[in-house]
DNA sequence: AATGAATGAGCATTCATTCAT
DNA sequence: CATGAATGAATGCTCATTCAT
């Protein structure tokens, strides 16, 4: 039993990794290509697996796609998320998703790009879902930042739902500044700079008055 | 002769007329349904004119969305441009950027929302122009920051290329808000006040010491 | 004025035949292979046409496919509808329809057989239209039968709908001897003496008491 | 030995069992989607067996289609030619016949369904097997038109084959009509009514003199 | 300049069939 | 026997672009 248990486990595995590969491999030529010019063939090929397998695992190009955001995404919602939940003053936290965020882009470049780069285009279906993911971050920052305000750690005249998408806007930027090229994204350093200038420029943005 | 310089004016006007039609349809369908989904057949239809025209007045769809951004992102551009030389400091300056941005999305809403979700963010041929246009606009800015810094109106700390990209970070997810319906995009009020919260906390984040 | 009517016309005409020729080929494949063995590559072959050019005369291969009944049935049933429609005995009309029936066959037995064999089949769609084709015919024919039965020309037990049905049923199982082979369909005599016997044997069996 | 035997028998009948019960299904499904929607996948679903099962019990697609008609028409054909062989007038066989598939049809609308929408309408390969069987009805129905003629039963100037024909094409239509939805399925009266008429046309189409 | 019919390469998607477990 | 993952050829359909009128 002990076997079968093991058996079904490598299958299980086996299967998870099939889907794995079939995602990384979409994550890379999606963050070469972009969401047009990434072809269903092109994944197949950089997975090493055959053209109809892609749709043993998912539906159609835009499940997919919808999975390389949803994968991504989720990652990056859960490692946010904690840093949200901390129960530290609201500059600690802001700090800890800025970190999250520069963090995730130190690590895999790509799928970051990818996540900038194409959250909110695409053909209608998709846009929802990953409009929605997006939503979900933003909403959540917004009640963190709602309890900082009753907690009287940020000014109560701030929109809390603002002070999200601006964080995430600054945080955006401060990573499209490499992704496109403006500054060196191999040089560590620079990425430490614009990682505490996002922060500091940030919070003293919505705690100074 | 004089006839004849009148039709050429008429002509010439009618010319500019059939490509300004086209080119205002392309914003339309563009904004409607994103680059990918944006059809040739589609633009001709909403500027109802033949098929074909679109290719007298543009050599291929790349060229045509192009312009598409050239021409929106010129207007607005100029605008910005006009704020940055402007001889005052650069607190009135930055307050002038986002009031451009936001009048601008007052004004077409359309217009802004293709802006927003499509700069920099293209299959690999078009970005080159489009990202230029893009860093066009973060370099001139950065350029102000920097001489702001030698005027001593702002730390010299900080990296002026951030400086500018956070800037229109804030700008473009202060937008998105209502891009998205996170905030209600017919409540003038609302926009007022994201307007200015966007430019309060930017500059308290960049000056404050 | 007379000339550009003339050009026009010649246009349009011009239209219709390529519609028209894409729509003869159609039916030729369709003849030989079947619905599921028509490719649209096929019938653009034959037809000697650019590929796409039959998606700008037709929707889809449905459509197309659809076409191909619609035309071949409308043909048929004017002609039935003439029959029906002609002042005299019920046996008179009934002779008229099955002659129609077996006139057309002789002329272009390949399209008599695609009505034959593939009327009622298709993907759920289409089905409904050619079901529908098919129902427009049997309910005129019902309610001929009516009519001469009001006129006494007809026993008024028998239900018109199956009077019809039995009517084209025996048509179609008359054909359809020649179409499976069953007789030799080059054998004009046998022909001849195949519809004799529809008739005769139709019109003793719902007349004869 | 005793126990392998039954163990045999058990997995025999287990075999047949697993046979019938994709068989089945395959009728369920045909009867649904057709010939050509019919998908491997769709049978194995409906008989809720594994995927590649299907492949041990048949060949391939062709085959298990093949088997549906073969098993669904070897039913039908057996009672058929048992009135066939009945020693008895031509008008009580012929009753008979009818009978047997108006019987068919109460107790299995949709196997009888597949029969009548696609016996003889397919793609090349296939149809000769089923055509095959077809004929093998018809022709064996001729046989015994003829054998009545020679009896004195039947008119001689008839030609057996298409008296065959003709039956089997007012059978069909007759069932058609419910099949189609021209006369409602659930009304027995209607198809008790609707079999009375089929006889007694048919009859006194071939008899009446 | 204006029209829209014609072209065909490109791509997503399906599905019968095989095969390792 | 049983399973369902894996394969890839086959095909419908789209759409940018050309061209005759």
């Amino acid at each position: 039993m002990a076997v079968k248990a093991k058996k079904q486990g490598v299958r299980r595995a086996s299967v998870d990794d099939r889907r794995e590969l079939i995602l990384r491999a979409a994550v890379e030529v999606f963050s070469r290509k972009g969401y047009t010019g990434c072809r269903i063939q092109d994944v197949a090929k950089e997975a090493q697996v055959a053209y109809g397998l892609v749709y043993h695992y998912f539906k159609n190009k835009d499940e997919l796609l919808e999975s390389v955001f949803a994968t991504g995404w989720k990652g990056f919602l859960k490692l946010v998320q904690a840093e949200i939940d901390r129960e530290e003053h609201i500059t600690a936290r802001v700090r800890g998703i800025v970190g999250v965020a520069f963090e995730a882009y130190r690590r895999d470049p790509r799928a970051v790009k990818v996540l900038i780069l194409e959250v909110g285009r695409s053909p209608a279906g998709g846009s929802v879902n990953r409009g929605g993911a997006f939503s979900q971050v933003i909403l959540a920052a917004a009640n963190m930042f709602k309890a900082a305000q009753q907690r009287g750690e940020l000014p109560a005249q701030l929109e809390p739902v603002l002070c999200a998408t601006m964080l995430f806007g600054a945080i955006e930027m401060g990573l499209t500044t490499f992704v496109m090229g403006l500054l060196d994204k191999r040089d560590e350093a620079a990425i430490a700079r614009a990682q505490e200038q996002v922060v500091e420029t940030y919070l003293r943005g919505v705690t100074a008055r």
